[in-house]
DNA sequence: AATGAATGAGGCTTCATTCAT
DNA sequence: TATGAATGAAGCCTCATTCAT
């Protein structure tokens, strides 16, 4: 294994370290020590890797809901089937469990960088959403009583209400399937 | 003013003082320090009205979404526009903030005991809302496809989503429109 | 005892136990800790009086060799054993002793900010010479071969000459012995 | 190129790195990993040239002021001039910048090996100049009434203030005319 | 009841040094 | 001989909490 290869690892095992326990624990409760202790490497090492334990926060981003947006980009009619479909597949990527979305939310709400962070994504995501809806009013799909903006930005919401509602203990166990009958409401609520 | 009077009064202070400041940097960065320097009071004295710091969070239930629930109680048909009317009710006397809202969503987060709070009160708000929507799928109001405990928490849900994605920065800068459009679209998507 | 009266002990007891600290073994081996055990105080209490170590060395500047200059502003004709017995008074008052001089000019020398205080506080001292030479060459006693901006510049120079070689093992054991051989010398150097 | 001219490059790069880098910063906030930056080569090679860190700093010793005093040596009548040009040739030598100087005075001071290497250089020093002057006060040179050794003392006081003034922000910006002005004042000063 | 000086456990971070490659 | 990733002891500093006045 080559040196490369080995850093790699190294950073690797810090990185997931740090995920699990902030996760678990929340940012402010994991110390520099849990995390290296659970990487099985020394304090050093962490520095050698991350300027500071805040940086470690950043690659929480890596999982945010709009890791995956891209893919997005070109649905085609009928747009709800496909639209659904790369829902589930975002979420299904993401593998979260409640602890690990509550952390990525508390990540977001702790820092002015993260929110700014989340807000730029977010419209990042809405200005990809927007001809999708517009395309879906022009074929009928969707309710015209709403501009597109309003409909990519009432997905997005409805989006953040299922991954929140849902870490904070409610709906059903599993994610995808609280996914699905939120999303079949709201497509019945924004249909033509 | 009574002695009693006055107590009460500081004790006001303080936890207004924590309050804004929980709402403007989060729990763990606003230190003891800084709460007493705005409520105007000394160190000691906090201590002599909180055990701990983390005592004063506790009070930030007093906001939480759920403070108002008791007013669902007595809704009779038809269920929406007053269903509606109540929530726009407890928004309106939530008084929040997208910061303010922040900072309560931290303060449910980053405690377990928090966080089983919530889930109480999101169990006895359920628990008012089933008869409601029983009543309502009865009267041919809402879908029978799905049951009033699913109706119950997606309106949960739903209401989470708006305050969630407001306070991240999304939707109109107005949250009671936000919240009325947003459940505008829900009602249909589970009207009968 | 008052509470005032209390905090002016503990902060001396800092002072007095870093002065002493600073000046065996140097600013950067003395550990906060050495300190604060010194003093008899907790590393809190340390942390409440200054702001971090390095504020403590600005105390230092209290026993610069500037800090009495004022004392040389009223001198009178003749110039030279007035000038000789403030310079003694000086060194008197500073009570050095070798390793408190080298530990005063290591702080001198170890911070930017520090030298140029040392800068600033010997310009002072520069301009209160001049016209005590200015003086001295209109009545006589010294030469016009050089100007009395550079007489003196001399006479810090032959100040800080004796200092730095006394503290470095040089000389006599006995300061003012040493001071005032060497200024004996240079007074006749300077003579008309 | 050799191999031992190689190795010989090499160390010189780091010696001249840490150099630099002490003058500028000082000993103690200059970290290996600056050096070894500056010299463009790794840290394990540093340590393969230097056991320690502190190694290094013994080499500043090449560039103290007694590293040419064996020039002084054979001196003769008259003394002044001779004795004053191999000041001069010395302090030209030495190439100092003011932060140089200073970096060797801290060097100097910041431990108790170099404290008593720089003592042992100033005893030698002295042991050299003390014929010379005594030689002097034959020829009528100098003034009888201090002692050769008194005189030689002096003598290297007088350059030590020079240099430390000097290095201290004061005194004419070409350290050889400020020695020149200076040492005239002392030997018109130990003059018969 | 109010004060604020004192406390000290515990956190983050630095950096000279080692050693496997 | 050169490299630089890994090490971990040790330092500075924070801050909730206590307690004498």
């Amino acid at each position: 294994m080559g040196r490369e290869e080995k850093k790699r690892q190294t950073k690797l095992a810090i990185t997931n370290a740090a995920f699990k326990l902030f996760s678990e624990n929340g940012y402010e409760s994991t110390k520099v020590e849990d995390i290296v202790k659970l990487a099985g490497v020394s304090k050093g090492t962490f520095f050698n890797y991350f300027p500071t334990k805040e940086a470690v926060i950043e690659d929480f981003e890596r999982i945010s809901i709009y890791s995956e947006a891209e893919k997005l980009m070109n649905i085609t009619s009928p747009v709800v089937p496909k639209l659904l479909s790369s829902l589930i597949n975002i979420v299904h990527n993401l593998n979260y469990t409640r602890s690990l979305r509550r952390a990525t939310l508390m990540a977001t709400l702790s820092s002015a960088n993260n929110l700014n962070n989340h807000i730029d994504n977010m419209n990042n995501l809405r200005a990809l959403l927007i001809p999708i809806f517009k395309h879906g009013q022009e074929t009928g799909e969707f309710t015209q009583k709403l501009s597109p903006e309003t409909l990519a930005d009432l997905t997005i919401q409805m989006f953040i209400g299922v991954l929140t509602h849902w870490c904070l203990g409610g709906g059903e166990d599993d994610l995808i399937t609280q996914l699905m009958m939120s999303f079949d409401v709201f497509f019945k609520g924004i249909s033509s």
